[in-house]
DNA sequence: CCCGTGTATCGTCGATGAACGATGTATCAG
DNA sequence: CTGATACATCGTTCATCGACGATACACGGG
């Protein structure tokens, strides 16, 4: 390993600010073991219903719906209104798209 | 498309909350644009002394240093130091790990 | 028509995050 | 030894987040 790679003139790189802000978003809204458990949850079956979502986490209604709130801001899950209930799917599609942009991002 | 794919009963997925928690502090890390810059720019090159993130950057010295710590608590970036200066360097392999993790988590 | 049901939204409060200037610290040049 | 350099750390301030209970809301059943 050399003893520094570090260069003297920095390597100016494309400023892409939406996809910048884009990522940083979608990270946020990851950012918590609450939404990657309620990710998980939701890509394990076609589609959940709230309530049983509600007691599998076992924090208060709110505050799971909140949660489902900024998944769904963030596109990563879709919701199906059936009052009184609301069915809960992941969007895999949306999924797989951080990934790629990630992976571009930072050339992986 | 089917017009419910909820089910009934919902299917319990095994708790790694070691990984879990994990997505969820990378994530964090990644959540915020500036922090996604300088992963970008550190991307591109070797390595990168922390005086040329800071008159890229654009924000007070203490302010990038202090993304720069919160980069590399995630393991996303190493140090160097060369008093007086440090040199900064992308972790490509944490990268990929968190690539992978997430998708292995969401069945991508 | 009214009630029960399941969610969304609101208001609050304590905790955490982001930005900054000021200061501390370790090395090198002279 | 002294000053300059480059970064880390500290303390402060304002904004945002996370959790909760209370309440609003929209539909279906009786």
């Amino acid at each position: 390993m050399s003893d520094t790679n570090c260069i003297k003139e920095i390597k100016l790189i494309p400023l892409n600010q939406d996809e910048e802000e884009k990522l940083a978003v979608q990270a946020k809204a990851l950012a918590h073991p609450v939404r990657i458990r309620l990710l998980k949850i939701l890509a394990a079956q076609p589609g959940c219903i709230g309530g049983d979502l509600v007691s599998t986490i076992g924090l208060a209604q709110s505050t799971v719906s909140e949660h489902l709130r900024i998944l769904k801001e963030a596109s990563f899950i879709t919701t199906e209104v059936q009052r009184p209930r609301t069915c809960y799917s992941v969007n895999q599609n949306e999924l797989k798209k951080f990934n790629s942009l990630f992976a571009t991002s930072f050339r992986l």
